[in-house]
DNA sequence: CTCGACTGATTTATCATACTAATAATATCA
DNA sequence: TGATATTATTAGTATGATAAATCAGTCGAG
């Protein structure tokens, strides 16, 4: 998104300040924000910095306008989902059980059929940054670095290497959501050693052109991830 | 994104206009914009429209702006492909064989795991919302509506019956898309009655709760399509 | 000669104040 | 009662000014 990490301009902060809101669910679909002049007043920003932040937040899919009516807040269909805010304050606001297994279906259709585009593309570069990844894995197994890192990397140059748009906008996805799941799922044993062997697995069937073998061993480890979640649903449903 | 159809003002136009000009590739990623005041003089548009236009860009990944440095384009893999303007752009400005074939292959990944889901989940309404869309096509093969509308509010059905928001996303991507791949592939063809049956076979699949023979169903039809498609592309290459 | 601090110019970011135009609510009239 | 004109409200557009960030060069110290 360039936003530069250091800066912190007031149209920015505003846009996080009225989207988490929203996502949060104070404001349901339907209901008219708090015109212009009072929300520059609320946040202190002059008008200018609130409807550029409304423009950002309707090209989002958030909200919408109109002169008399106001601005008011778009039915969650509406949403971008993949837009990499909205799924941020979704995840951070609307974390839950069901999202997470939501999530982890999309992941198992779309990352399996990744692996096979990627065994068939043959991209030379795309599989070698596959084979670093899976070194980083390696390294990460004895403690040398962050082990939820570097199985994030590896999926996503997985999903890079399948040269497909569509499933490499899927990226990023992974990379917010994967953050936001280990506090479910306390995932920590989840990236035990096996879970190496399980990816070298996969680096190994695409490297050989193994496309139906990539992508039934993706598909294998995010069964596992499914079945982990599944035990973990019903153990928080005990308490 | 909730622009009412007849009202257009001159922010959005200027959101077209830049928007577009960028997917087309007039202005490459890195390249700087003209300032604000150039842009302000060439659309006849005051600085004010001028920056909310830049801003809801800014919000779809398109450009980037800092002081001094000017509004640059953002590299490609920033880009919201799912978001709406932004595919649409792409499907205007940059169609092409390989586009679709990354579509139907992304389709093909999601569309028969919406298709297990919603045979899994076994929503009443939003099954009977599959039939009637059915009964859309039976119609429209007779010719009383249009095939193509009726094919793709049938597959949006299914997707938005898996009840998973991430599948749900993909419907508008399917819808914006399938209106132009049709172009491309001369889908007159493709809905001829044998599609009818093939739909139905999902359908019933859905209805009786059998989440694999729904996903196998789906996954025919894109494999159809696919080949479809491959023939299509041999075709254009002969000349 | 190299590197860091300083200076200046450029461009976006923010603010303030008008005025315009769309539209929802109300009042008016047939 | 029902259609139509009026009015008030609110976002849309325009303009001009100031602030702040940042890039490019300049100068000085070592």
């Amino acid at each position: 998104m360039s936003y530069k990490s250091g800066s912190r301009y007031l149209t920015r902060e505003l846009v996080e300040a009225i989207g988490g809101m929203i996502v949060r669910g104070d404001a349901p679909a339907g209901e008219s924000l708090p015109i212009e002049a009072e929300l520059s007043k609320q946040y202190d920003a002059s008008r200018t910095v609130v409807r550029e932040a409304i423009k950002m937040l309707t090209a989002k899919g958030l909200v919408g306008s109109r002169p008399r009516r106001g601005t008011y807040v778009e039915p969650e269909s509406e949403w971008n989902l993949f837009d990499p805010d909205v799924l941020r304050w979704t995840l951070q606001r609307r974390f839950s059980i069901d999202l997470l297994r939501e999530f982890l279906i999309a992941r198992k259709a779309i990352e399996p059929a990744a692996a096979r585009e990627a065994a068939l593309r043959r991209d030379g570069e795309a599989i070698a940054e596959i084979a670093r990844r899976l070194d980083d894995m390696r390294e990460a197994a004895t403690g040398a670095q962050d082990p939820l890192e570097a199985d994030i990397a590896f999926h996503i140059a997985v999903l890079e290497a399948s040269g497909n748009r569509f499933f490499r906008q899927f990226s990023f996805v992974v990379d917010t959501a994967l953050r936001f799941s280990i506090r479910l799922t306390n995932t920590a044993k989840g990236v035990r050693a096996a879970s190496v062997d399980d990816h070298a697995t996969i680096y190994a069937a695409i490297a050989r052109g193994d496309g139906s073998g990539a992508a039934l061993a993706v598909e294998q480890i995010l069964d596992e991830a499914l079945q982990l979640l599944e035990m973990s649903a019903a153990h928080q449903a005990e308490h």
